[in-house]
RNA sequence: GGGCGUGUAGCUCAGGUGGUUAGAGCGUUACGUUGACAUCGUAAAGGUCGCAGGUUCGAGUCCUGCCACGCCCACCA
């Protein structure tokens, strides 16, 4: 299609129209579209991010994928075939809480599918949720987020990021779900996945297990309670400093440190637990630390981590009083694992806590305590840390439920190996990776137990009694994927056997996020033709730090189990934009601040421009002003565009395009030479992944082209004999609209279509070789001459501007001392210099001289 | 407690392998508007380069220690 309609330069510069002729064109011409016919060493291959897509776009979110995309569009100039997909990740728990909230419904597994159910948005208001069927709810999930990638594409489009949107897929759809199935049944067939049932860090409020990856720390306030414990068969007791009393039913043994004299006594005796007569062993451990609390302390099932761990190897009977709700479970309190000297006692106390939640519980268990006398004094107040999910506002309970987990700590040699192969930019950024890789302990749980996203594979045989034989589980096979095992039936059944004795259930379970998130290389390469010669590693994964811990290290534990390789050569880590008052940006100010609203104000361009300035891996101030500097440089583009349009408009040169034989003036080919190093380091600097600091000498010289270069050699462009300036004033629109197409799309390409000497063969800017020095073989000259030429005139200014005179303010004569090794050079550019300065003919003078100095400036009087 | 990073002009940031008066943009001030410029240009003011030692002829740049801030990890009865 023709790019536009009459090829003149708009009068003004308008961004909105500009972007839209530009997308347009793209999007006809297929500019970005991946060429398959290019072999692998010749393909440069992007792990973009899939964007989670869970409300709007965030300014961040411009910010590092408008890095990547310089990055793509450099590669592309660099003659590689680009492969840069982009996906929208849409499954997991971010989407359901937004689904919840926006059209106010909750998931029902149990309720029926209501073919008539249509999802309205509403608002935020105290009426209950309504309750839809497991189906209903992933049919609004999928509603929400089409019309959310809608919007996400929109704005990715607009802000002219390079995608092949041919390639596009979302983590949700059947084609993702069977690459993650896909994963797993291989996972399985390589014994990296196995079921088990052990105490999990779980969520009360999503009640769903969550992996070590989505745990954080919070400090919050806690109290020590100091309860007094007898020992069984003495008259002696010792004091306990607890901050979860609540955990006192649950109470397996009590340990103290095996050199501690204060408690080496009680060994090998039972303590007992107050309110429920428990006699539990009094026990040493290594962990217990002889200076924290009273040095004594009690093992529950489950207070955290330590108490499992030492559970484990413990033997003794699980306690679980704590169910996946959060509360205390419904139990006969007092015989079995919960055996105690006083079972009226035991039951009475422990029915005062069933069904409450750990902190009514809390509340209760201190009052019983109290009354008990076993509290010593009153709870003192303690700030903590206490691992919390990160998406949950409740802490983390450890709840024994059945899990598939990905057995990760036996790899860890091999990622840490891994993880060294791979190129971290910045280099720092791995130790990061390293960090979480060696303190891992646990394996990789990828079951939650929600509802939107992708099924397990898996179905479990039903015995003649009724029960799951969770030990077989039937795993579908690969050629069948995607399955849903709550809707399909596995091989060799039929569906009337569902639930039934000697029949079979499906695994109601979904995959962790991440789970899918790992494996963007596989579903990107899953969407692309077949006949692709795409293959792992990828060349580059950009992303941020926060999730080095997750879809970094995931991404790579994948890559190794099933292809036994790294997914990628590089990594770019990008920064984050802070707050001005350098605060993690929030969500809740990004909705004031929209990208859109920035891109209308100040241009695609201009934003871009903003996250082109930030260098990977430094956290960042938003300050629009950058925006704004953006598109002063962009609409200055366009004006220099402009009038080197029009000068080239009024040459018989115009439409010549082996132009270039015509620059033979020495000024101007000192001035290709400067332009010439200024390639050769922008070209550099991409190849070191330093785009700002190619924008930055490409920038710094086209301001030098404007102020200097253009006034310079505009007399002369003017005049009959122009043949060479006009020449270099195209060469240097060719190279500067290059140099700054990966930076500014839009207005670049503008420049570019509408050149008079453009030939059919230019489609367009995008498609063109990235400048070099090789690119300016033969048409340069003493970049020396044209440093001079500027040192002059700069002096002839300031004297003016000194005098508070005009610049056309003529200049009667001047000294210029000079050493005799340049004294010939500068005077080949005397012309250039007389008309620049508005000197008089015949007014320069010259001396020998150490340095290059002017002296003696006569400034004469404007002729108005 | 371990690790990583950052600390340069009022603000946001640049400053390979140590080398002349430490840079840019914004902001401030003064002046000007040259044949493109929803402006643009020319200039000025503004910095003990976190602090203290050390290496060196010479350190913003290398070494040691300290301080502040941020992040990651671990512990957390």
């Amino acid at each position: 299609m023709a790019y536009k309609e009459n090829n003149l330069p708009d009068n003004q510069y308008n961004s909105e129209e500009i972007e839209k002729r530009c997308t347009d064109f793209w999007e006809a011409e297929n500019i970005y579209a991946y060429d398959k016919n290019a072999s692998r060493e010749n393909t440069f291959c992007i792990d973009t991010p899939p964007p989670t897509v869970s409300g709007s776009l965030h300014i961040g979110h411009i910010f590092s994928f408008t890095q990547t995309d310089i990055t793509a569009r450099f590669q592309r100039m660099s003659g590689k075939s680009v492969f840069y997909p982009i996906g929208w990740d849409d499954n997991g728990l971010p989407t359901e809480r937004r689904v919840q909230n926006y059209y106010n419904i909750a998931c029902n597994p149990n309720l029926p599918y209501d073919p008539d159910f249509k999802p309205e948005h509403k608002e935020k208001d105290e009426s209950p949720r309504k309750e839809v069927s497991r189906k209903n709810f992933i049919e609004a999930c999928e509603k929400l987020t089409g019309e959310d990638e809608g919007i996400f594409e929109q704005v990715f489009r607009r802000i002219g990021h390079s995608y092949d949107w041919s390639l596009k897929y979302t983590t949700i759809s059947p084609d993702a779900i069977k690459v993650s199935q896909k994963s797993f049944v291989d996972l399985y067939a390589k014994n990296k996945v196995q079921l088990v049932e052990a105490p999990t860090m779980w969520d009360v409020t999503f009640k769903s297990a969550v992996a070590q990856a989505e745990v954080e720390d919070r400090e919050v306030e806690g109290f020590f309670h100091d309860l007094k414990f007898k020992v069984e068969g003495s008259d002696e007791s010792f004091v306990i400093s607890t901050t979860r009393p609540e955990l006192l039913p649950a109470c397996l043994a009590i340990v103290a440190h095996p050199d501690d004299e204060r408690y080496k006594k009680f060994f090998g005796k039972n303590a007992i637990v107050p309110l429920f007569d428990i006699p539990v062993p009094i026990m040493p451990a290594a962990h217990a630390d002889m200076e924290k609390g009273t040095g004594i302390m009690m093992i529950c099932t489950f207070g955290d981590a330590a108490d499992v761990a030492w559970w484990k190897q413990s033997g003794l009977p699980i306690k679980q009083i704590i169910g996946q709700d959060g509360r205390i479970m419904d139990i006969e309190y007092g015989a079995g694992a919960f055996e105690t000297l006083d079972e009226a006692k035991a039951k009475a106390n422990f029915a005062q806590l069933k069904g409450l939640t750990t902190k009514q519980a809390k509340a209760k268990i201190v009052e019983l305590l109290r009354e008990d006398g076993a509290l010593q004094g009153e709870p003192r107040r303690i700030m903590h840390a206490v691992k919390f999910y990160e998406k949950g506002s409740l802490p983390l309970e450890f709840v024994s439920s059945r899990q598939w987990f990905i057995k990760l700590l036996e790899e860890k040699d091999r990622m840490l190996a891994a993880g060294k192969e791979i190129h971290w930019v910045p280099e720092h950024m791995y130790h990061r990776y390293e960090d979480w890789t060696e303190g891992l302990n646990q394996e990789w749980c990828i079951s939650r137990q929600r509802f939107f996203g992708v099924p397990f594979p898996v179905w479990y045989p039903v015995d003649n009694a009724g029960n799951p034989d969770y030990t077989n589980p039937i795993i579908a096979a690969e050629d069948r994927l995607p399955v849903d095992p709550m809707i399909d039936a596995p091989a060799g059944y039929t569906e009337d056997q569902r639930n039934q004795p000697n029949g079979f259930i499906g695994d109601c379970d979904i995959m962790d996020t991440w789970a899918t998130s790992s494996l963007t290389p596989q579903i990107a390469m899953h969407f692309a033709p077949k006949d692709a010669p795409l293959s792992l590693p990828f060349d580059i994964r950009p992303q941020a730090h926060d999730i080095i811990r997750t879809w970094a290290f995931y991404t790579i534990a994948k890559a190794l189990l099933h292809e036994n390789t790294i997914p990628w050569k590089e990594i770019l880590i990008s920064g984050f934009i802070l707050d001005p008052d350098r605060k993690k940006m929030s969500k809740s100010k990004g909705n004031v601040i929209t990208p859109l609203n920035l891109i209308e104000k100040h241009s695609s361009d201009a934003v871009r421009y903003w996250a082109a300035k930030a260098r990977l891996g430094i956290d960042t101030a938003f300050e629009e002003q950058i925006m704004s500097q953006g598109r002063k440089l962009v609409v200055k583009l366009f004006n220099a565009g402009k009038f080197v349009l029009a000068m080239v408009a009024a040459s018989e040169l115009a439409t010549e395009s082996n132009y270039k034989a015509h620059i033979v003036n020495g000024v101007d080919k000192a001035w290709q030479a400067k332009l010439a190093s200024t390639a050769e380091a922008a070209r550099k600097a991409f190849a070191n992944n330093d785009y700002a600091q190619a924008l930055e000498v490409t920038e710094s010289r086209f301001w030098d082209f404007c102020d200097n270069y253009l006034e310079i050699v505009k007399k002369r462009a003017y005049s009959e004999d122009n043949k060479s300036a006009v020449a270099s004033l195209m060469l240097t629109l060719d190279t500067f609209v290059k140099l700054f197409a990966p930076f500014c799309p839009f207005i670049t390409e503008e420049l570019y279509q509408i050149r008079p000497w453009k030939s059919a063969a230019e489609i367009s800017v995008h498609k063109e070789s990235f400048p070099s020095e090789a690119s300016f073989s033969g048409l340069t000259g003493e970049a020396k001459l044209y440093d001079m030429v500027v040192a002059v005139v700069a002096e002839i200014r300031k004297a003016k501007t000194a005098a508070n005179k005009p610049l056309k303010t003529p200049v009667e004569s001047l000294e210029i001392l000079l050493p005799a090794d340049t004294d010939a050079l500068l005077k080949t550019a005397q012309g250039d210099i007389e008309n620049v300065g508005q000197i008089n003919a015949g007014g320069i003078t010259y001396a020998p001289a150490e340095a290059l100095e002017v002296k003696n400036i006569v400034l004469g009087e404007l002729v108005k």
